[in-house]
DNA sequence: AGCACGCCGACT
DNA sequence: GTCGGCGTGCTC
């Protein structure tokens, strides 16, 4: 039937349009005839894209509800200027995932679908999956001669041969660039083909066979129940083979055609990581870094929505990848902090997650040695099902784990006597050995023996790091950086010196001791060039004994087989930090760091070196068991009402001027003082100095709101985003809010 | 946030 | 005389 006759109603288009303002704004649709129906409209518009004119601006923005009506006057609803997408581009599931995300960490919708997007279809590409070249080897019998005045080449070619077809995931999974194949491409012996990206459903064989399970991780494969949503803590001690047990999962997934998407921190997400679900399924794995540009991004994204990609493995925003039949959901190492966006939509892939299985009725499997207190808790509240792996698969040991007390011990550069026995003693006997210090530069620090001063950075309230090599002096809070400084600018002493030590000169140090020994320096200046990661990697394992020297970069993820001995140089420093959170994270660090130690067949041995060999975290941690630790955590979390006994919002405010930045929450205070007076339940704290309250040459401030009651929290926050928004101080004032704050500084 | 408008100070 | 500092208003 013709409808065109008939005086079609206006259709108004609620769009979420990237901008800081708290809401959407309504634009009529011009070509409304075309649609039959309003619920017709409503399932092909929302979610698709529009260009529209906004203020001065064109800006590009989704389509996040159809309606006949609008809030707004109607005479001054403008049309938009463009459709771009003529069906969702957003999945309906994932734009209520964004919706549900917005409102709980009180951030404007329309940049919480801009952080979910890739930048290209942020930009208004077009959502179409380009083909994508793929590589075949042409055989060639004779290939030694042909390529004999080419060794790399021929190198190259070996290693392409070993598979017939390669895609560009292959290709990186094995650090080949497509630019490597350029020389081969023109000698014929590789053919670049273009074609689409196509499911590859059709074998479900198993490349590499299952490992034999142990009981626990039996019972914890056979818990998982594949049909609805559950929520299930796999608490496996490093070594106990969690790994296993996602796979076994993963497996079933697959099997009943459904995609699972696999969260991992940062710094877990490498090659290998990658090949290992390659070489188990024979699937479409796609892999979201942070080494993509934009169009593998784009791409990654898209495969994912289309359903081609079975699985999607990537890093905290991987969270917001579409599926078109989702199936299981993992985040491993949930404890770690960087599934925590720190600036700008603040959210936690981690707790999205949660949210997302539910909402798809799926299930989550998170993992950790060493859960988040607040995991753990859901756990013990029976909100998660808690699956326990005690025991290291095969027959690797556990590590012996001891303090070294250097109380009065003649320390050289941060080593002790001791220490440097038990290191020579591994190296002797061909081993590796482990430096672990959470400080990367030369010293922390640069002092003047003659009068004290300590040299400081001119924008922070922090003191600069001496680097050596280049040398030159660095603030790590804001990137300052200038030469090095050999007089005192005060006195005109000379007698300037490095306090403390961090990596640069426990490198240094070690060369000194072991000059016949490989040491290795891991942190972030000596990994910055592109591969230097791996090829430090490559280099460790090729099992030669050696001194590994580095910050948390070392401690996450990765298996040195031949470490034997871990050592941990400044325990002391991690206790004593302002954050509450602190004593969880250095008992996180010492047993993930532990685990390094020890995993194949030799045993491991782990030292702490400790001016308070008697602290009771420290005597706690001794005993290996994660649990009691936690534990012994517990009551002052309670008694403070802090999470996971509480409920957290920070919100921070930074300006040039102090008064500004401070003056801002006085008055926010003050509001909040009045419309939710003498209410028990709610405790505000502050406006307080944040810890490093000038950095970069701003002020910081911040008030924190703690209640028993999740609701509460929701409505206090709200309330107080409505008093900010209308504040007149608050626009020389840069102001955020952080809900479940990780990071209090 | 972006962008434009409008109003005062020190430069070619 | 103007260039440009930033305070203020607006966004369907």
């Amino acid at each position: 039937m013709e409808t065109q006759h008939k005086q079609v109603d206006p259709i108004i288009l609620s769009v979420a349009l990237p901008t800081p303002l708290r809401k959407t704004f309504d634009y009529l649709l011009p070509e409304a005839t075309i649609y039959a129906s309003l619920a017709e409209a409503r399932e092909l518009l929302t979610g698709a894209r529009v260009q529209v004119s906004f203020a001065r601006q064109t800006l590009i923005g989704f389509i996040v509800n159809v309606s006949h009506t609008s809030h707004f006057d109607i005479k001054k609803i403008k049309n938009i200027s463009q459709l771009i997408d003529q069906q969702p581009l957003i999945p309906a599931d994932l734009l209520k995932l964004c919706q549900r995300a917005a409102n709980y960490y009180c951030h404007p919708l329309g940049e919480a679908l801009s952080t979910a997007t890739p930048a290209l279809l942020r930009q208004g590409e077009p959502s179409i999956l380009q083909p994508i070249n793929s590589w075949k080897i042409v055989a060639d019998t004779d290939i030694k001669s042909t390529l004999k005045r080419a060794p790399k080449q021929l190198d190259l070619y070996l290693r392409l041969q070993e598979r017939q077809h390669w895609s560009p995931e292959l290709l990186y999974s094995e650090s080949i660039t497509p630019t490597q194949l350029r020389s081969l491409i023109g000698k014929k012996l590789v053919i670049q083909q273009q074609k689409l990206p196509k499911p590859q459903r059709s074998n479900p064989l198993l490349a590499q066979q299952h490992h034999q399970l142990t009981d626990e991780q039996s019972v914890a494969v056979e818990s998982i129940n594949h049909s609805d949503y559950c929520a299930y803590l796999l608490y496996g001690i490093t070594g106990s083979g969690k790994t296993e047990v996602y796979l076994q999962a993963i497996e079933e997934t697959l099997s009943k055609h459904q995609q699972v998407l696999i969260l991992v921190p940062e710094i877990g997400l490498t090659p290998q990581t990658i090949q290992r679900f390659q070489a188990r399924f024979n699937r479409t794995v796609v892999a979201v870094h942070s080494n993509l540009n934009d169009k593998e991004r784009c791409e990654a994204w898209l495969m994912a929505a289309q359903g081609i990609a079975d699985i999607v493995i990537g890093t905290r925003s991987a969270i917001f990848t579409p599926a078109r039949n989702l199936g299981l959901i993992i985040v491993d190492e949930e404890h770690d902090q960087s599934f925590k966006q720190q600036d700008g939509f603040r959210y936690n892939a981690r707790d999205l997650a949660v949210m997302r299985a539910q909402q798809l009725n799926i299930p989550l499997i998170l993992g950790s040695a060493t859960p988040s207190m607040e995991s753990f808790n859901n756990a013990q509240q029976q909100r998660y099902k808690l699956l326990p792996l005690t025991q290291r698969a095969g027959s690797a040991l556990t590590p012996s784990m001891e303090v070294l007390d250097v109380c009065r011990q003649p320390l050289q550069d941060g080593l002790s006597p001791p220490l440097i026995t038990a290191i020579q003693r591994e190296i002797e006997q061909g081993n590796q050995v482990l430096v672990f210090l959470n400080r990367r530069g030369f010293a922390p620090s640069l002092l003047c023996h003659d009068c004290g001063w300590i040299a400081q950075c001119p924008r922070c309230d922090s003191r600069l790091t001496v680097h050596q090599s280049p040398q030159h002096l660095h603030c790590h809070h804001c990137d300052y950086q200038r030469s090095h400084i050999h007089q005192c600018p005060k006195c005109n002493s000379r007698e300037v010196k490095c306090l403390g030590q961090g990596t640069e000169r426990c490198e240094q140090a070690l060369t000194t001791l072991f000059p016949k020994t490989d040491i290795i320096r891991v942190d972030r200046d000596s990994t910055r060039r592109k591969n230097s990661m791996k090829n430090i990697l490559d280099n460790i394992n090729k099992g030669d004994p050696c001194i590994l020297v580095g910050t948390q970069m070392l401690a996450k993820g990765h298996h040195f087989a031949d470490v034997t001995l871990v050592v941990i140089l400044d325990a002391d420093s991690s206790l004593f930090t302002a954050d509450f959170r602190a004593p969880e994270r250095f008992g996180q660090l010492l047993l993930q760091v532990s685990g390094r130690a020890g995993r194949a067949q030799k045993p491991g041995r782990v030292i702490i070196q400790s001016h308070l060999s008697n602290h009771p975290y420290l005597q706690n941690l001794l005993q290996g068991n994660y649990s009691n630790f936690l534990a012994m955590l517990e009551p002052e979390r309670k008694l403070t009402q802090l999470p996971p006994y509480g409920n957290l919002a920070l919100i921070r405010s930074e300006s040039k001027r102090p008064e500004n930045a401070a003056g801002l929450l006085n008055q926010l205070r003050e509001h909040l003082n009045q419309s939710c007076a003498h209410n028990p339940q709610v405790n505000l704290l502050g406006p307080l100095p944040a810890p490093l309250e000038k950095r970069n040459d701003r002020y910081r401030f911040q008030l924190q709101i703690n209640t028993d009651n999740r609701q509460l929290r929701h409505h206090i926050a709200a309330l107080s985003i409505q008093f900010l928004d209308g504040s007149v101080l608050a626009r020389r004032v840069r102001w955020s809010i952080d809900i479940d704050p990780q990071d209090m500084n």
